[in-house]
DNA sequence: GCCGTTTTCGGCCCGACTGTTTTCAGTCG
């Protein structure tokens, strides 16, 4: 019971009951379109970047897609009393074991159904291994519409199922943008491929990555099907193959270190832009995209764009030829939409926008002029991890990436271990050590910041005094996770209230894969941060990448700013400032929108004065 | 059941793959 109460209200959880109303709607042969609509709001809360229940707190449920009265009325009654009497009753309609089933890849509703029912499974705690037994008598088999071939690969999938549930999920973007860029630098190596593309969620930089999905373009079309062949031969025997899932002619899959699956696809250049929209997603954009040209009477797949009707009445053309594009932009502006990045294509409004020609021009990595969150190698005796590097080295990095100034966010002194004059004396060196270096730093200039413990009661970890000692504060919760949103908004906004404080850091504190972020009140959080001038970091590392993107759209309606951060804690990691930017563009921000491009003279105003 | 610049009614994405039911249903992305 307690394990379940611990598992309970998450966004898979949701996903798997509106998935599991809209299996029991098949079954039961209600009008197909009511099936869609559960299945698409499942689709839907499952690719959330937030909790559902959050959003359901801050009274944004029915701003999702593919959630309206219906849907959004039993949500609330879920969330507000723990179980939807409506929902209860639907899934009570067919036995539980079936939902279990469903679990197993390549086994949907129907299959599940007949299973069930002709093999008489009861009981959800046994019912894989009941199936599994099944197979391995030649049960399955003897059953109509199944055949010794079916009960093999039932077989095969429970395998893949029971290896899955307890093997990784998927990985925070930075670890899978690395391990695609070894392979694409590899692929690039080939003289016959043009191009290397990133597809699906790697392409949109979301910030987990199942699958790395990749294309190419070849260069010789004539050679077409010899070098198709060839290619495919390289990519397989790339050095970091582990074993080859399948190759074929157009497609094929490798597994590389540790246990990732990389699709490869090949496609023509005259219809290599249909291709990439096509598998870049999300899926939710292109539905939308496809149902938006199919009201201007066009059909759209993965190869290119099919006119429905004659494209003029005078001249009727019986064959409604493809038509196709190289180039993605091309795609869209056919359609009388403005080019959409990647990064936006999840179905929101993406394309309202780009009708209206008012999608942004998102910030780019080369906009950012400085990094006010570098942990240095100088002791404070800090709450938390040293970095590895000097001010010095730090300096002399900044300087590589061509930024115009930097601040040095060390963790504060550990307050418990201290006298706070010890703590005043401290704070005195370091000021005057980093006063040295930045007196000898021709290009770079430096601002004296430092990252501050939110303690649980909401005073920060610093004496006030001490506060004189520098430019600027970073105010971040690292400890005390469990409070409710109710205290922990109270616990930051009094943080926030100390003088100096300009950034609230890796605001919502979740480790990607490991911890879920605390609950806030956003809207309480984004009106003081306006009315004070205080900015929301986005912070780059690769397990926080922390404000989330849905949070920055949102912030964004309140007009709050923001600051890209990498929280360094050593000179190479000053260049995760990209993934910081990723999560910016997917939260539709503007080069305006983020403080670090001011150059220099701007930032100081805003920071110091 | 959802949704809105042809709509508050009347529409609703598209194709590949596979096994088995010889013409298609089920599943997936």
């Amino acid at each position: 019971m307690k394990k379940d109460d611990l598992k309970r209200f998450t966004n898979k959880e949701v996903a798997h009951i509106l998935r599991s109303i809209a299996a029991v709607y098949l079954l039961k042969r209600v009008n197909r379109f009511r099936i869609i609509a559960y299945e698409k709001a499942a689709d839907s809360v499952e690719h959330l970047t937030r909790e559902l229940k959050d959003l359901w707190q801050d009274g944004k449920l029915f701003d999702i897609p593919g959630i309206g009265s219906s849907i959004g009325s039993h949500l609330d009654e879920y969330f507000k009393t723990g179980k939807s009497i409506h929902f209860d009753s639907i899934l009570k309609k067919v036995p539980s074991t079936l939902f279990v089933l469903m679990k197993i890849p390549t086994i949907g509703p129907k299959k599940a159904y007949k299973l069930v029912k002709e093999l008489k499974l009861s009981d959800p705690a046994t019912v894989v291994g009941d199936l599994k037994k099944a197979c391995l008598e030649g049960r399955i088999a003897k059953l109509e519409t199944f055949g010794e071939r079916s009960q093999k690969d039932i077989l095969e999938a429970i395998d893949l199922y029971e290896k899955k549930s307890s093997k990784t999920e998927r990985m925070p973007l930075p670890y899978a943008f690395e391990i695609a860029k070894d392979i694409m630098d590899y692929l690039k190596k080939n003289p016959g491929i043009k191009n290397v593309d990133a597809l699906g969620s790697l392409r949109r930089m979301v910030a987990t990555i199942g699958d790395v999905d990749l294309a190419v373009q070849v260069k010789n079309e004539k050679l077409k099907i010899k070098s198709y062949k060839e290619i495919i031969n390289y990519f397989i025997k790339c050095p970091k193959t582990l074993r080859v899932d399948n190759a074929g002619e157009k497609k094929a899959s490798i597994i590389v270190n540790p246990n990732i699956r990389i699709d490869l696809r090949i496609q023509e250049d005259k219809s290599y832009g249909s291709m990439l929209q096509y598998f870049t997603g999300s899926k939710a954009h292109n539905i939308n995209l496809r149902e938006f040209a199919l009201k201007k009477g066009y059909s759209l797949n993965e190869y290119g764009i099919k006119p429905i009707k004659p494209i003029s009445n005078k001249v009727p053309n019986p064959k409604f030829k493809l038509l196709e594009f190289e180039k993605e932009e091309k795609l869209y502006n056919f359609l009388g939409l403005q080019y959409i990045p990647p990064e936006i294509r999840e179905g929101t409004d993406e394309i309202e926008m780009a009708k209206a020609r008012k999608i942004p021009k998102l910030v780019e990595t080369n906009e950012i002029k400085g990094d006010l969150h570098i942990h240095s190698s100088y002791d404070l005796k800090p709450s938390h991890d040293l970095g590895k590097n000097t001010y010095k080295e730090i300096l002399e990095k900044a300087e590589r990436l061509d930024y115009q100034y930097v601040g040095f966010a060390d963790h504060n002194p550990k307050i418990a271990d201290l006298s706070k004059n010890e703590v005043m004396e401290i704070m005195r060196l370091r000021s005057d050590e980093i006063n040295k270096v930045a007196a000898k730093s021709r290009k770079v200039k430096c601002f004296i910041g430092l990252e501050v413990d939110i303690l649980p009661d909401g005073k920060i970890a610093l004496p006030e005094e001490a506060i004189n000692y520098v430019d600027y504060l970073i105010v971040s919760v690292h400890s005390v996770f469990n409070q409710d949103a109710k205290s922990m908004t109270s616990r930051v906004l009094k943080a926030l209230s100390y003088p100096k404080v300009k950034i609230l850091g890796h605001p919502t504190g979740r480790l990607l894969g490991k911890r879920e972020g605390y609950e806030l009140e956003w809207p309480k959080i984004f009106d003081y941060c306006k009315k004070k001038n205080i900015v929301l970091e986005i912070n780059s590392w690769p397990q926080r990448l922390d404000l989330p993107d849905l949070l920055v759209r949102e912030g964004l309606n309140y007009r709050v700013k923001f600051v890209v951060d990498t929280d360094a804690h050593a000179n190479d990691q000053m260049d995760g400032i990209f993934y910081g930017i990723s999560v910016a563009r997917r939260g539709w921000c503007e080069k305006n929108d983020i403080m670090n491009t001011l150059p220099y003279i701007e930032i100081r105003k805003w920071l110091i004065e």
